[in-house]
RNA sequence: GCCCCUGUAGCUCAGUAGGAUAGAGCGCCGGUUUCCUAAACCGGUUGUCGCGUGUUCGAAUCACGCCAGGGGCGCCA
């Protein structure tokens, strides 16, 4: 249940269509989560898009049209500055919503307004050149994460993989591997030897090609190429796995060529008279389409740039029965969506339904010096590294908590000294508090509902608290939360209401970001409520009010820590 | 030269499509464990929101111009 909306709504609803029409053009009435406490848990500014301020305030708050769940929800209205108008909830309300909360469960956060229209996205797409990177590890959690959100607000999201198996970087690595074989066939196979050879600035570089070029001399394999591909997807498969990001379909550059959806491609853009011959070439109007000049599609030795076959890519996820297509680049590529908008227009597919999201890159520090993302010297971080390092959450956490678009600067060392201070164990902390609690009140008599035990393995899903054989101490369901009244769990309750609306964030902007940063006040709330009120006490009525409110702080945690795909461990 | 992104506390970053007194974590200083996990809590510390004009009831947020950093401007991908 989304409150803002539903008062939102509520007030459209009650305001007079005489007072909206002489307001103008003021639009949806817009609330907005107050940060003082003076102000409510709510405000509009709606009063300062009008001009006649005064008509409209005095419509919202006129109690003539308090109707429907109003008089439930809504304890005053007030307006302390001319213009803002504040609404205060009331405190029944407020402690009645845990029960909400515990009814949605893992649902809660969730809502419909996807009306499961199918999205894909797409992702990584790293070149089989080399293994993935940290830049690499940021789309993944992005990607990953957003997937997720997407899914909880209804909508069918999908995450794919484009493997470029084909063109002149293929060329390139089995160059790089052929010449290290060679190399570490002359020298006999010593790997120190190995790498004082020098080789071509193009070429890959690194320990995985020495790695790849010594298990083909191993093994004795033949197909250089084919063997080099299948290693380097195997081992980034391997490394998203253990990233915990899990890709539906992977889609091979060579499958859409053999398809011969490229050709067609050429085929309309000719025909629709978009495409001209010039030395030699064949070129696409992308000028047409707001691209700053035009680009080749067939080269003058008749192979195709990699924009064609990418075109065909791309409509080929419309034809699968995608309405909207979601990219992450790296900033590298912004160039490049002109280019194929262009592509997809001229193909008569709609290219306003592609949205590119460009991730910015990471900057490795390291002793206060940046290191480099060149692949071909090898001088970058492997994303399986840094999960060594500081663990896949941290990891996942540190992504997470920045804006696709912010400039990333990752201190390996700050962040491998720092790690156990790192916030995400502050969070899964207060998960695991819960958990602790709950087997506590076991222990002293309190009893749950559905289940023979707590399920600590696996407890996402926890059970509800409910009436236990002796009477006395169990907790109904309609168990009577008006015990609740001291500070502490208020502001837990009041943070715990927007989940949901923080979640339409998320989902609005496609940022991911927000929910590591709600997590993080609302553990702070909780640690700052275990420290000052104990939970189980030999008030059985407080007692068991108190369990219903942890509990639900667990199951917004929980659904927040999964829309990120941070583990929520039941002990640390 | 042109295009994209960024510039907020010592450091790393939030700031919900302009809202009421700028936030968090880390760091630093000082406190808190007979009681459900001290990976915690409490108190203290830090800002010309890069700079300048403008837009309006109101600007970290919008517009324009500078400055600084990152990235891109191939018949590479």
């Amino acid at each position: 249940m989304n409150i803002k909306h539903t008062i939102e709504q509520t007030l459209e609803k009650a305001l007079p269509a005489v007072a909206l029409a002489k307001a103008g053009g003021i639009g949806n009435i817009e609330l907005f989560e107050s940060k003082n406490p003076a102000f409510g848990d709510y405000f509009t500014n709606i009063g300062f898009k009008s001009e006649n301020t005064d008509q409209i305030t005095e419509s919202i708050i006129n109690p003539a049209h308090k109707f429907m769940c109003w008089d439930k929800m809504i304890d005053r209205v007030e307006v302390k500055a001319k213009g803002f108008i504040n609404f205060f909830l009331k405190e029944d309300f407020l402690k009645d919503f845990i029960n909400i909360i515990l009814d949605e469960r893992e649902t809660f956060g969730s809502s419909d307004v996807g009306k499961g229209k199918k999205i894909l996205l797409e992702f990584v797409s790293a070149n089989p050149t080399g293994p993935l990177n940290v830049a690499n590890g940021r789309a993944a959690a992005l990607g990953d994460s957003l997937t997720r959100i997407l899914n909880f607000a209804g909508f069918k999201a999908v995450p794919e993989y484009y493997i470029d198996d084909s063109g002149t970087q293929i060329d390139t690595l089995e160059k790089s591997i052929s010449l290290m074989i060679k190399k570490l066939k002359d020298k006999g196979s010593l790997r120190a030897e190995g790498e004082a050879i020098s080789f071509p600035e193009n070429y890959y570089k690194g320990d995985y090609i020495q790695n790849i070029a010594q298990e083909i001399i191993d093994k004795n394999i033949k197909d250089i190429r084919t063997y080099s591909l299948k290693k380097i997807i195997k081992d980034q498969k391997s490394t998203l796995d253990r990233f915990g990001t899990k890709f539906d379909k992977w889609v091979y550059e060579s499958n859409i060529r053999e398809s011969g959806k490229p050709d067609e491609v050429i085929k309309t853009i000719k025909s629709r008279n978009l495409a001209y011959e010039k030395d030699g070439a064949l070129w696409l109007k992308t000028s047409q389409f707001g691209d700053e000049k035009d680009r080749v599609l067939v080269k003058s030795n008749g192979e195709y740039t990699y924009l064609v076959p990418d075109i065909a890519y791309h409509l080929n996820k419309f034809d699968r029965g995608y309405q909207t297509l979601i990219n992450l680049w790296g900033p590298d590529h912004h160039g490049y969506i002109p280019r194929i908008k262009a592509g997809i227009s001229a193909s008569n597919y709609p290219a306003e339904n592609l949205k590119i999201i460009i991730v910015q890159w990471v900057t490795l520090l390291k002793k206060n010096r940046k290191l480099g993302m060149s692949k071909r010297q090898g001088k970058f971080v492997n994303l399986d590294e840094l999960i060594s390092e500081i663990g896949k959450d941290v990891c996942r956490y540190f992504f997470l908590t920045r804006k696709q678009e912010s400039h990333l600067d990752f201190d390996l060392d700050l962040a491998k000294q720092t790690s156990p201070q790192n916030p995400v164990y502050y969070i899964q902390y207060a998960y695991a508090r819960i958990s602790s609690i709950f087997k506590f009140a076991v222990e002293q008599g309190f009893s749950l509902a559905n289940n023979t035990n707590l399920k600590l393995s696996c407890g996402r899903h926890l059970p509800m608290w409910e009436a236990s054989p002796d009477a006395d101490i169990s907790i109904s369901r309609s168990g009577d939360l008006s015990h609740l009244r001291t500070k502490e769990e208020m502001l837990l309750i009041r943070k715990l209401i927007h989940f949901p609306e923080i979640i339409e964030t998320c989902v609005l902007h496609l940022e991911p970001h927000h929910i590591p940063f709600y997590l993080q006040s609302l553990a702070a709330l909780f640690h700052n409520f275990y420290e000052k009120q104990r939970v189980v006490t030999d008030d059985i009525d407080l007692t068991k009010a108190r369990l219903k409110l942890v509990e639900a702080v667990k199951i917004v945690l929980s659904n927040g820590l999964t829309l990120l795909g941070i583990e929520a461990p039941e002990k640390m």
